[in-house]
DNA sequence: TCGAAAGCGGACCGGGCGGTCAACTTGGTA
DNA sequence: TACCAAGTTGACCGCCCGGTCCGCTTTCGA
């Protein structure tokens, strides 16, 4: 059992997370811990201390984010049209992506075992959520769990590929993508889905 | 008018570009020009001989990856089957991209002049390809060629995502995306195409 | 109120990076 | 074959990065 953080340490450590989560959106993995701490208006050595290394810093980052996007999840396990909630989760997951673009911090942290653990259960309930699409006819029956965890983030890659494009492009692709997802029309997919 | 390379030169000059692509594959933009010269067996200060900078050198890469594509399209302009020579386009550059993902390289030299010539004419010809399947009945009407060109390396992001995929898994994606793009079924996009 | 533990901060370190340069080698030509 | 422009090379430069360390400040419970 650890003591909990002296006030001075937790409110340095909540500016920190949210200076770094802002800084790298900003300028991508490069950002450096000293810009982040300046932009945090801290010393240095106390990113350090909070964080013994810039991979652990992402982890943290990429933890919060994740276990966000498990709890609307959740939600919308209990909503009435199941097609309407794997809609409306990849909605608010794209929402997430618009606003700050951290993907990128996924790669870099995937070696931690606690991201691990946490993306395990993300994909749970994305596997629930689609499991329900399916059964209810929204999605068609050869799309699983994993696809949706892989494609989810696809819409914004996309719309990101354009330069002045406006910020809800996403939807656009996200439409798409959902269209190519429906019963009606499906074609035979070629390859078999990855195992999770 | 610039005489032609000399012929170590312009050994040098191949050798430089194949170990450059390698390298990157390999480790993404962090990439240093020191190791991608000793594996080129060239020494450090030939490559600056050559690309003023590195990211002239990574222009150069993209370029001729990007003047393939072109090659290809143009080609396919002339198949018998629209749709199929939309689909096959895509094909080869999922299967260059899955070859070597060098995806990343494109961002790190959009601000080149001539990356953005050739990457315009790209576009052009992906325009040529979709107006011709659209004209065939076998992409919906809402679909431009912007579009295409944004979707096109979707299917390999999305397969990326899978830790030990099979190397065309992004076989499945391209699939679900293209049945996205068929008028079958196809539900009214929420958000107009981007203007090239 | 006061002392100890917790937290803070910035000078400092080693290392690797992109890029430069001047001495040297080599290919093409007259 | 002899010359020289073109090409090569690796030691070197300045810079910035992640991470360390230790003297100082702050918090908080007794």
């Amino acid at each position: 059992m650890t003591r909990p953080l002296r006030a001075d340490a937790a409110r340095n450590r909540r500016l920190l997370l949210a200076a770094a989560a802002d800084e790298f959106a900003e300028r991508g993995l490069e950002a450096s811990i000293a810009d982040i701490a300046r932009r945090a208006g801290i010393g240095k050595g106390t990113v350090f201390r909070h964080f013994a290394t810039k991979e652990d810093l992402i982890a943290a980052i990429v933890l919060d984010r994740v276990e966000v996007l498990i709890e609307t999840g959740d939600h919308l396990l209990e909503a009435d049209d199941p097609g309407q909630a794997l809609l409306g989760f990849l909605e608010v997951a794209a929402e997430q992506r618009q606003q700050r673009d951290l993907s990128f911090l996924h790669g870099a942290s995937s070696g931690n075992t606690e991201v691990s653990q946490v993306q395990e259960r993300l994909r749970a309930t994305i596997d629930a959520l689609v499991d329900r699409a399916r059964d209810h006819g929204a999605v068609r029956d050869d799309i699983t769990g994993t696809d949706l965890f892989l494609l989810m983030c696809a819409p914004n890659y996309v719309a990101g590929y354009a330069p002045g494009a406006p910020p809800d492009l996403w939807r656009r692709y996200l439409a798409i993508i959902f269209d190519g997802l429906r019963p009606q029309g499906a074609h035979p997919l070629p390859h078999p889905a990855p195992s999770p």
